[in-house]
DNA sequence: GCGACAG
DNA sequence: ATCTTGTCGC
């Protein structure tokens, strides 16, 4: 089970959700190194509904040693905030928090589809979830956001950092040789050099790591 | 001012 | 995010 701090309230507008993410954005964790080992990872998606509001929210543990997953939750729910790029953390975040509480095991590390650090405030979707659950967390994107970066040699394992101008705010690493990479950042309560080791022994047959992977299929399943 | 912009 | 078939390549 994980515990999620509930002394939060769901912002009701845009200037409200910034607010919130400046008044956060403090208690997130940087210098730590991280775990060096893990027993269960978790991976959190949301999916959505094509034609209404309806989307789907999963949580599931993998084991860290055999990718297999011993735990899931799904939450469906109707959305609460309209997506706004730097704020769809808070479009996602209530049904998510709902699927975390409702594991009964408790993941050594979380892995968050979206950003951490990359983000224009520094608080990104991995962020947020790092400060409510205080579990090290990683995010995990499909594509760059506002940042520059150029491209990895085109091998598994290689890597360039995400630059808002000159400060590193992520990786692209590619987790399979000649394709794109993915793009990690600090979450919570880990570095960035241990947050890609994580990343990549956890994807070592697809782009994305397993727990991304196994969310995102559950998120799709209807009803 | 307009468009682009994690999902 | 979602709408979508076959097809090229390792």
């Amino acid at each position: 089970m994980v515990f999620v701090n509930r002394l939060h309230e769901w912002p009701e507008s845009a200037e409200e959700a910034v607010a919130i993410q400046e008044r956060l954005r403090p208690l997130v964790v940087l210098n730590e190194p991280g775990p060096d080992e893990v027993e269960l990872v978790a991976g959190l998606d949301v999916g959505y509904a094509k034609d209404t509001d309806d989307l789907m929210a999963v949580a599931v543990v993998l084991s860290a040693s055999a990718l297999e997953v011993v735990d899931q939750a799904v939450v469906a729910r109707r959305a609460t905030f309209p997506y706004i790029p730097g704020l769809f953390a808070f479009r996602e975040l209530p049904p998510l928090v709902e699927a975390l509480e409702r594991l009964r095991t408790t993941p050594d590390l979380i892995l968050c589809d979206g950003y951490g650090t990359a983000h224009p405030r520094r608080f990104g979707l991995a962020c947020h979830v790092g400060v409510l659950t205080g579990l090290p967390t990683i995010g995990v994107a499909k594509t760059p956001f506002l940042f520059d970066h150029d491209p990895p040699e085109p091998k598994r394992g290689a890597w360039t950092p995400l630059l808002d101008t000159h400060e590193i705010v992520g990786r692209a690493l590619r987790t399979r040789s000649t394709v794109k990479p993915v793009f990690v950042s600090q979450g919570n309560r880990i570095g960035l050099d241990n947050a890609c080791r994580h990343v990549l022994r956890l994807a070592p047959a697809y782009r994305l790591p397993e727990p991304i992977r196994q969310a995102d299929r559950l998120s799709r399943t209807p009803t």
